[in-house]
DNA sequence: CGTGCCTTTGAAAGAGCTCAATCCTGGTGG
DNA sequence: CCACCAGGATTGAGCTCTTTCAAAGGCACG
């Protein structure tokens, strides 16, 4: 059995919370398929501590995950892009809550079908090992942004993280999602990109639509590599 | 092949970086093992960038895993414990840096042929997935401590999360490691270490040695539930 | 009984937060 | 077609929590 695909984890799992795995010719017409689903935008997937009994396979749009503290404080753990894993928690439990950013598709496979994949396909865990280590450092990088990182270090890393097309960066997310996934409020999200605008490293022709003018200058400011200039 | 072992998964990984797999007994014996290490307090174990070619496996004392800034902020990503597992990772190199916070005594295995362990017994792949999915939600915990939650917040969550025997919690670590854990500094760590003394929560006998008063009011504060008392 | 490291404590400064007002922008209905 | 409206984004001013800078304590080790 082949490798062929999963070079492609490097360049898929941006946040850090989700797989990709490429295997959708390869076993997926081995796994009974409930259906596709197409939501709305800002629709729940699943809440934290809901039975999880299915894997999901991102297709299209954007989904967010977050945890939540009794008070309401949200941390966001990831967002999900096309062709992210959802899900694979062993656990009984979810231990995060899931909704859609934008219009989202997806794919539901059952959980024990699943689970009967990894033993009965050779590589198949090996592979699912590959993208659940290579999510822990994404988190573990993600916990040195959080620790560690001022503000500024934290949005030039949060826009190098999206994909860029000719240096144009969509933002789908509100400031909002921003600021809980970067440990920051809104106006200060808004501010620094604000500030990163008026010196040069980045345009804003709208608030969803971020340009890279200085990708030099913000993967310095993103890798703490400015000291304390910002 | 039965599964008793997984069980423990939860008590053990405690601090979201490792794993624990219990499988010393059943397949220890099918891996070669360089040898048993001792390692004094204080010593490089890998850094940051080595070539990742083993997995260790903790026996006794703890290891402290971070990441670096280049000007020096450090991240504490997890402390490690007997039974937890180190260099899962399949991707070529480490991308953390390992030492040991007291003495620490470790099997080192060989990673290919641990690998060929994940294809050869049945069971296994899927058990170290249980433990690396275990892991990363760990860390998801751990991006809503760094992220979201104050400083006595932070300090009672890591006191909670260190195993206690009648109360009374063993810290080996030093304030500074503390600090780069929760993302604050030494001095912030330490006053709130006096805070929570004086609130009556805990009793500091020595710096290395906390004794929990009140349970229920750390893990009121540790889950954020007093709102802004503190 | 120094010496060095860790810890604690104090005082001042600052990064980011809170509160509050204003500005967009896209959808709605007259 | 355009005024209106609601939600997100931006900006401003003041404040707070945490940091920074500085100085003692305390303990282990030679």
């Amino acid at each position: 059995m082949h490798m062929r695909a999963v070079s492609s984890v490097q360049d898929n799992d941006r946040f850090g919370a989700a797989a990709c795995l490429g295997f959708g010719r390869e076993v997926g017409h081995m796994l009974p398929v409930n259906a596709i689903q197409h939501l709305p935008a800002g629709e729940l997937l699943f809440s934290e501590g809901d039975k999880a009994d299915s894997v999901f396979e991102v297709l299209s749009g954007m989904v967010r995950l977050y945890k939540l503290l009794p008070d309401g404080r949200r941390q966001v753990t990831g967002f999900l892009t096309a062709g992210q894993l959802l899900g694979l928690a062993p656990e009984g439990a979810c231990v995060f809550t899931a909704d859609t950013v934008t219009e989202v598709s997806l794919v539901r496979y059952k959980r024990d079908a699943f689970d009967r994949l990894i033993d009965d396909v050779p590589g198949f865990a090996r592979r699912l090992l590959a993208v659940t280590s290579h999510e822990l450092h994404a988190a573990q990088d993600q916990m040195l942004l959080l620790g560690r990182k001022s503000a500024s270090e934290k949005v030039a890393s949060f826009l190098l993280m999206l994909p860029a097309r000719l240096n144009v960066i969509d933002v789908p997310m509100t400031r909002g999602d921003i600021a809980d996934y970067l440990g920051l409020t809104v106006e200060t999200v808004s501010r620094t990109l604000t500030r990163l605008r008026q010196d040069g490293l980045i345009a804003l022709p709208v608030p969803t639509r971020v340009q890279v003018l200085d990708r030099k200058g913000l993967e310095n400011l993103a890798s703490g590599d400015l000291g304390d200039l910002f």
